[in-house]
DNA sequence: GGATTTAAGGATATTTATATCTTTTATATA
DNA sequence: TATATAAAAGATATAAATATCCTTAAATCC
């Protein structure tokens, strides 16, 4: 469903929320990407994706690393929005440009109702809100 | 969400099941790719990989062509699991190999019961049911 | 200022998905 | 039986996603 950058994404945001809640310190690339266990380089890239998208703050240098802003509210859908586009979200399953309540692909008013409630639920659910459920240890980064 | 192949391999039975309902005649690869607007090539090697699945029959030679057995119910689901594979119904969205109530990764829970929706609504949408919206003219193959 | 560390940026490699083209096999009909 | 037609099968091409490597820029520490 997800494409790999973005399941390395949401990992990546939900880990720093969580470290940042035991500590301010910043977190470098080494302990994230061991930390969600993914490749080194790939999450490099991911994590200037993120930058970019103002989803994360970095600092260079020693010392250097990334954190959140912890005054903004980022929601899955916001990760996903980023790296895979608003397409997966929005998007016709079947790949319409335009697949509207009239002129509908065969799936679209079949699976309308789903679709709209995954939306929602990527819509209202914040890294933050994870980021306790691993700290109670009912959520974990990798197996 | 699903992969171009099951794009395509969804409005294939749809359109067959459409048809069939007019007419008892065998349709060839060019009727197909045409009204679903498929590039040719490409969808002749997603009419093999049905048949192979068994959710489809062909028949070689002058007068041949596809055909559904009419006996046998289709849904959606049946079509995404013979191409994009079970995995991604069932699957984890964050790539773990075996995603469980206990050991969860960080969405599991957040987004079971809206997954578990889409699921049963892809298991229980078949494919003349579809053929029958196309019929009223309330769902289309193609732009 | 020089050495070290860390993220950013650019180039390249590898794998998978998408797509096309050619040859072979099966069937019908003239 | 020869010819035409249509799907199956195999080979190849192209594009996109995944992944790595190397160099550059920024910050700290000595």
């Amino acid at each position: 469903m997800f494409s790999k950058s973005c399941e390395y994404a949401i990992k990546v945001m939900a880990f720093i929320a969580f470290r940042q809640a035991k500590s301010k310190e910043l977190i470098g690339l080494d302990p994230i990407s061991e930390a969600i266990d993914s490749p080194k380089a790939f999450t490099a890239k991911i994590l200037q994706q993120l930058t970019k998208a103002e989803l994360l703050k970095s600092v260079r240098g020693r010392t250097g690393g990334f954190y959140l802003d912890q005054n903004r509210e980022i929601v899955i859908a916001d990760i996903v929005r980023a790296i895979d586009g608003s397409k997966i979200l929005d998007g016709c399953l079947l790949g319409f440009g335009e697949c509207q309540d009239e002129n509908p692909c065969v799936l679209h008013h079949q699976i309308k109702k789903e679709r709209s409630s995954l939306k929602n639920r990527l819509n209202s659910t914040d890294i933050y809100t994870i980021a306790k459920r691993v700290s109670r240890k009912k959520a974990y980064f990798k197996e």
